[in-house]
Formats: C-alpha cells, structure tokens, sequence
DNA sequence: ACCTGAACACCGTTCAAGT
DNA sequence: ACCTGAACACCGTTCAAGT
C-alpha cells in the first residue's frame, strides 16, 4: 500500500492551487506527521521552489489551519434518524472519527478557536437535538459542552496514542490498546482492580463514556 | 508585576543545574509562550552559552518534558474530606487548575503519554473513591476516564483561549469568557436560544458539566 | 569537570530577478 | 502573472577546544 506519489518531474506552470497544495500537504503529515511538514519539504515533492507556495497561503501557518478545518468539516451527514439520543451518539462519534482520520493533526486542530460555518452548523443541530427533546436551554447549552469537551478529551488522547504509533512503526501500523500500569501493582490496589478496564479498546472505551454522559440527560 | 529577572553579570561556573534551568525556562514559557522558548533564549537569559544546557538535558524535548512533568505533578494535597463525591469534584478540579496555571504548556502535557509515580497516585485515589462508594471495578474505571477526558477536554480549551489572551494582551492580561456566536443568529436558531449559556464564565461551565458527569453516578 | 564557540543541517519568510 | 533563487534571521545539536 503506497501513499505517496513522487513525482519526478516538474510540476508545469499555472497548476498549483490551493487545492493540490493542501492535497500535498494532507500525504505529507499523514506520513511524517506534523514535525514532518516543510514548506521546504512541500516544495520538494511538488518540485517546486518552496517560495512558490506564498503566492496560495500567507504563512505556513495559515496552511495548517486550512488542514484543520479539512480535518474538522467532516464528509459524513448530519443524522436525522428520529431518535435523538442516537443522533447524538452518532454526531460525537463523527467528531471522534474525523478527528482520528488525521491524528497528528488533532492539535491543530484543538488549537484554532471554535467556528466556521460548518462547525456553527453541526452545533446547532446538535443542540436542537437536546431542545427538541425537551430541555431548557440551560440544561441543552450545558450538556452539549459536557458531550463535546468530553469528546474532545478522549479523541485527542486517543489521536496522541495513534500518533506515537504510527510515528514508530510506519503509517500503516495496527494501533493496539494503550497498555496500562506499569508500576507496582501492588502499591496501586485500585489500580490493579480496575486494569482490565482502563486498557480496553479505545472504542468501546468512548462509546461507554458517551453512555454515561446521555444517561445523565433523561431525555 | 514584574516576573522576568534580567541578569546582566554571567553566571559563575557551577551554578548550572536542572533546578535552575527549569526555573528559568519556565519564566520564558509564561512571558512567551513555548514558542518563545528555545535553548538559544535559555541561554541568553542566563548569560550562558546555549550549548551549556546539553550537560543538564539530553534534548530540548527532554528539557520541555520536564517542565511538563512539573505541571502535571500538581501542589496540591490529595482530597480526604469524607465526602466521596466532594472529594471526585475536588480532585478534578485540581487537575483542570494545573492545567491553567501554565496555559501554553498544556499542549505539551496532553502528547505526554499518562505515567509518573505522582499521576499514578492520584488516578489510584482517585479510582479508590469511586469503588469505596461501592461502584463495580468496571463502571468504577468507566467512570474515572470519564470524568478525565471531559476535564482534560475542558481545560485544554480553556487554556487555548487563556494562552491566546496572554500572547494577545501580554502576561497579565484579564481572560474573559469565550465570546460565544459570531455568525448570523437567525440561520442557527438553537445556537441563538443557548448562546448566553454558552458563553458562560469558563469555571461556572466547567463544574457544571462535572455536576452533569457525576449525576449520571448514582453515588 | 564544566563551559565555550565554531560549525552543520535545518527552518520560515522576503524580495529582487527571471520567464 | 507566476515562479525562482539568493539572502536573512532564526532554529537544535555536535564536537573539538579551551579553562
């Protein structure tokens, strides 16, 4: 399986854009990560000058964050199945699935300020699905934060995990569940109790989570 | 308030050690962010040779995973109030204080896999109040993860938006809430309704989504 | 034993020059 | 109009030399 394509010759005039620069980029990180990505490193795949992609993105900067908000657009639809507490887990499920699809961009992503008229648009439906079930505003508001920093949390550490791994063994490397305790058990009791359980899938794990959270709604 | 302390005569030979080159990088870290730190600007604010520093650490990661390991150590004592349920709010809020004392490292600490002898102490207390209030080890583990990533969720952002305020504003800059909805109100009718919850105080938000979380414990 | 300083291989970014 | 390439001001890190 080969993610790259080199290319050996000279990318002709008048065919950079911002779109196969950001395509560029996206292989760059997904292989290398983020410490990977150059405008140096960009220019040499794209055989061209590095300088030239100043003519598309004000800083190198600015082309991260427009990975970003690749990353956290999302491709799949907004559920509308008729249950909302299934709309929900399936809306923070997509979060935590686009935010793995490129983890070693999940800081980047966590560092921009929230916003875009994507992401206004899938938070307004998310808590019209709280409103529409019958919560007062204050109680929706509260429990969409709780949801999404709860989301937040867990993708990001999930992200670093996957990260690391790919970073060791190459990017097509099968991500195990985080191993748990290393220290003495013994001096841990709780620890050693629950160990099992802290080192489940990742998956299970989050979706578990999110349970506990929408049992606290009684909607 | 004056946090730097210029030192404009060369440190004599010897004084050199992880204690004070840690002190030092964190004052750079709070003034400048950790983009304003490097082995260069350590070196120049202790009138020392850049190089000097590789006697006392490895790499300059190693240099910020030790002041990151500081952060998440935490000063506070472990909660003993009695009260389970005070003590889980307590022993989270703590974490998420930690976290804000130093906003531009939190990022560092988040791609730091969980580990050290301290943070294993308070995840073992922690998890200890949880099945001493007579959970099951599974709903138990379920529960703490639970409580962790919403926290490290939350003050992640928080301290995104602290960190941005500071580069903004200076280091003594007043951090006011997230200003919620800039986009058109009236395509996001949900998002209007719920707009003044969401832009609540940073800590009001953050210990109702705990109260939300806890809740769902039955404790 | 501990620190220095030159050097190497990188960065992001600017700007005058080329086509 | 678009791309190039030299140049500038930075990096982290290594290593021989100094004290």
């Amino acid at each position: 399986m080969e993610t790259a394509q080199p290319r050996h010759t000279r990318t002709p005039r008048g065919t950079l854009s911002q779109q196969l620069l950001l395509d560029t980029a996206m292989e760059i990180v997904d292989i290398g990560g983020v410490g990977g990505f150059s405008m140096r490193a960009l220019g040499a795949r794209l055989n061209i000058d590095p300088t030239a992609v100043y003519r598309h993105f004000r800083t190198k900067n600015d082309l991260l964050e427009a990975l970003a908000d690749r990353v956290v657009r999302g491709t799949e639809p907004l559920p509308h199945s008729g249950s909302p507490l299934a709309d929900l887990r399936e809306t923070f499920a997509q979060l935590r699935r686009s935010l793995l699809r490129h983890p070693t961009l999940a800081p980047v992503v966590l560092r921009r300020p929230p916003g875009g008229e994507a992401s206004w648009e899938r938070t307004n439906h998310t808590i019209g699905l709280l409103r529409d079930a019958g919560m007062p505003d204050h109680e929706a508001a509260n429990a969409f934060q709780t949801l999404l920093f709860y989301t937040l949390g867990h993708s990001l550490t999930e992200a670093r995990h996957t990260a690391a791994t790919i970073a060791r063994k190459g990017p097509d490397a099968t991500v195990t569940p985080v191993t748990a305790i290393s220290p003495a058990a013994s001096r841990y009791p709780h620890l050693a109790a629950t160990a099992d359980h802290l080192a489940a899938e990742m998956e299970t794990q989050f979706h578990e989570g999110l349970g506990l959270v929408l049992a606290a709604l009684a909607i």
